[in-house]
RNA sequence: GUCCGGAUAGUGUAGCGGCCUAUCAUGAGGGCCUGUCGAGCCCCCGACCCGGGUUCAAAUCCCGGUCCGGACGCCA
């Protein structure tokens, strides 16, 4: 078959390939696997000439020739590294990856490609493997793009017990050198130039197993609360007013008009309480303008919010300890291989977790020799000091209503204390929440206490005037339930592209 | 924002008034090598944040700036 001949139309085990189908959807690569085997198939959907056939180590070359003519080159991948196995021997696979290792022995030559899932060892022995292929990859630069497309072959010697021997190798992407960063681990490289290069460090594995890790946390929060009920709700994240006060917003142009950034999804979810929606969460970015500049702070965040009707401070206390419960079990399970890979063990903690009243919390601090006064807030030092004493994730309950926002409720029979709590892990708060204020009168008054203006506030206090239930909420600053998960000491590890203080840029 | 530390090849570092034509590793380029797996060996390339000052002499000391790290402050 002459090469046009061949680019317009191919025979695989009487299924005729036109060059058509290439260009469509019409044809998939699929890897069909029964227990520990996997086979690879070619399948055409459509309505006259539907059809499947295996790929064997014959066609599947010519395959991947033709396919990457059309420049339909995303379908040609048809395993991830760690999908081939050795018992794969013989069959033709392609994996599609970044150039990890180039190793050159004279004689023999390896090549190591990284994938998402892990990593590759592609074989060349010089006198055996076609001189093309082998030019190939001699003049690969590291962290370009191959596909490589070759023979498995099971062999005691080489890393995972088997090896690709390559029949073809694509360069689908060249990287240029210097590279901004090492990717194999040689060489450390500090944060402010790893994430001045994330799109690369992110190809570390071990800064992607934190964004794995981050995904398995984030479903799993899904996972329950929608087991409890929950409904997932977006809020806007322009709005027209300063919306809770305490902390500085970013303002923005929108139109001819002034808007900000939303510091919080608080109000929104509260009327939604109004709504009807009767149990909410948001899994959102909130913006803060804060100037603070510290390992635990960022100017956009990531908030996981809750809002439920009916319920009252303590069950939602109740809810948010077994979210954490659930999100550490499911991370231990299902992230076992990442947490290897960043050499973490983690430990689920017992629910529930320990109450302590704000009056205990100051109790405890003063015993540890920090200065502090009923109704301050909790210094660093405080929290730390507490934190150390305590060893495991608690609760601070009973708060001084003056510190804490006007949407918490007070206790009706000690109105200087408010059912307002803080959820902390012995390094830093996790989360606040409380049980919110339903009664239209006494929240105009407690936003006035505050030194704010009702009336600034109206398109949220219309909703505690027709039918308000009671309710209850709390947000969880995501990254720090992550970090403090895995340990990791700077928040911005685990945050693809933290905004910070002078941070803007990638 | 305050205080403390820092800025040296693409990356990570040593040097802290003259021994600097600046150390080491990694990397890039070239060479040898048929089982590497942080491969090894030989050759070679590449840097003192910016501005001002002190001094016979500054990577090194001083001042200002910028940026980075840490602590604190600020922070629903």
């Amino acid at each position: 078959m002459s090469s046009c001949a061949m680019a317009r139309q191919m025979r695989l085990s009487g299924l005729v390939i036109q060059w058509w189908d290439l260009l469509s959807k019409r044809l998939k690569i699929r890897t069909i696997s029964s227990g520990k085997a996997q086979q690879t198939c070619l399948e055409r959907s459509g309505k006259k000439r539907s059809g499947k056939t295996w790929i064997n180590r014959n066609n599947h070359r010519l395959l991947i020739r033709l396919l990457s003519r059309k420049g339909r080159i995303f379908m040609i991948r048809t395993h991830y590294s760690t999908q081939v196995t050795s018992e794969m021997n013989g069959t033709s696979v392609t994996i599609c990856g970044w150039a990890h290792e180039i190793r050159d022995l004279g004689g023999i030559t390896f090549l190591v490609v990284r994938d998402r899932e892990g990593m590759v060892q592609v074989t060349l022995f010089k006198k055996a493997i076609d001189k093309n292929v082998l030019e190939v990859v001699r003049n690969l630069s590291r962290e370009s793009v191959v596909a490589v497309t070759g023979t498995v072959k099971k062999e005691a010697k080489a890393p995972n017990g088997y090896e690709l021997v390559p029949t073809q190798v694509i360069v689908l992407g060249k990287a240029d050198s210097p590279l901004p960063m090492d990717t194999t681990g040689k060489v450390d490289a500090d944060l402010d130039t790893r994430l001045d290069a994330r799109f690369m460090d992110v190809r570390r594995p071990h800064t992607q197993a934190i964004f794995r890790i981050r995904h398995l946390m984030l479903k799993s929060i899904r996972e329950f609360l929608d087991r409890e009920g929950f409904v997932e709700i977006t809020t806007p994240k322009v709005v027209a007013t300063a919306t809770e006060g305490g902390t500085a917003l970013f303002p923005i142009t929108y139109f001819e008009r002034e808007a900000f950034l939303n510091q919080s999804p608080q109000l929104f979810k509260q009327l939604m309480m109004s709504g009807g929606l009767d149990r909410v969460f948001e899994i959102g970015p909130i913006f803060r303008a804060e100037e603070h500049d510290t390992r635990k702070h960022l100017n956009e965040a990531t908030s996981i919010d809750i809002e439920a009707s009916y319920l009252d401070n303590e069950d939602v206390m109740a809810i948010l300890e077994k979210l954490v419960k659930h999100v550490y079990s499911s991370v231990a399970e299902k992230g076992a291989k990442h947490l290897e890979t960043l050499g973490v063990e983690i430990t689920v903690p017992e629910t529930p977790f320990r109450r302590i009243t704000y009056d205990e919390a100051i109790s405890i601090a003063r015993d540890n020799g920090e200065k502090i006064e009923w109704g301050d807030d909790l210094s660093t030092e405080s929290e730390h000091s507490i934190g150390k004493t305590i060893g495991e994730h608690y609760f601070i309950t009973d708060w001084p209503t003056k510190i804490k926002p006007f949407y918490a409720m007070p206790y009706e029979d000690k109105p200087e204390i408010c059912r307002a709590f803080d959820m902390m892990h012995p390094r830093m708060e996790l989360s606040s929440g409380a049980q919110r204020v339903h009664s239209y009168e006494l929240l105009r008054k407690r936003i006035a206490d505050q030194g704010l203006d009702p009336d600034g506030f109206e398109f949220y206090l219309k909703a505690f005037k027709y039918g308000m239930p009671p309710h209850s909420g709390w947000g969880v600053g995501a990254e720090r339930l992550l970090m403090t998960m895995l340990g990791i000491e700077n928040i911005r590890e685990v945050v693809l592209f933290p905004r910070d203080r002078k941070r803007l840029s990638p």
